[in-house]
DNA sequence: CCGGTCTATTGCAATATTGCGATAAAGCAA
DNA sequence: TTGCTTTATCGCAATATTGCAATAGACCGG
């Protein structure tokens, strides 16, 4: 891997992706699900819903807030609309398209 | 990691994931805007726009069709419909709710 | 049939992710 | 301050991902 990924490909894309794929685990799914409905959440329940441990979904949240779809303020995480509205922004286009895309071949 | 995912995890859960975790790379929201413009696209037109190998370019196209947003005949890739739908039922009102969500923290 | 071209697969190395246990750091009550 | 609880980080192991070169397979024109 000599260039890196900002070198290779476009910015947006990369920044995308990494949202992307930020949401592409089961466990951070679950999580997500469960601070729309509770806000203000602490580790410790989070433990119970995933099954896994502390450290774990620690670390879990960590790539949500990193990935700026949850926001973290000693302790307490709750959902970051302005993330999520970039990634509407930049995401619902390309859904639309594909949805309507009529293949040729 | 005793148990697998899909004992852990809802099963939407999972395979919303694996879906989000297909799009989480830049050179696959590349390739899948390009296939969005321009259909019955085979495997030399990526190499070009993405920077990477063949072989590269061929894993990756895999890994769009195995979570069924992309369809192969025989060397033709096409964007496949039906899987962004399901996608879309799936992801719009998470990320709907997401938007729209007032943290009480 | 033989070449040439295009695509898929294999083998390997480098890196990233995921998970847990152990441990540190932070916050709070007494 | 001392304990207690909660959260974050470290260290390590197992697995997954990503990439390329080399190879195999498929396809087509002669």
């Amino acid at each position: 891997m000599g260039l890196t990924k900002t070198e290779l490909y476009a910015p947006a894309d990369v920044a995308e992706a990494e949202v992307l794929k930020a949401l592409g685990h089961p466990a951070r799914l679950a999580i997500v699900r469960h601070l729309l409905t509770q806000c203000s959440c602490v580790n410790g329940g989070f433990v119970e819903l995933t099954g896994l441990s502390q450290p774990s979904v620690s670390r879990h949240l960590g790539v949500l807030v990193e990935a700026g779809l949850v926001s973290s303020k000693n302790g307490h995480y709750c959902i970051r609309p302005e993330g999520w509205r970039a990634l509407h922004a930049q995401f619902a286009p390309l859904v639309d398209q594909a949805i309507h895309n009529q293949p040729l071949c």
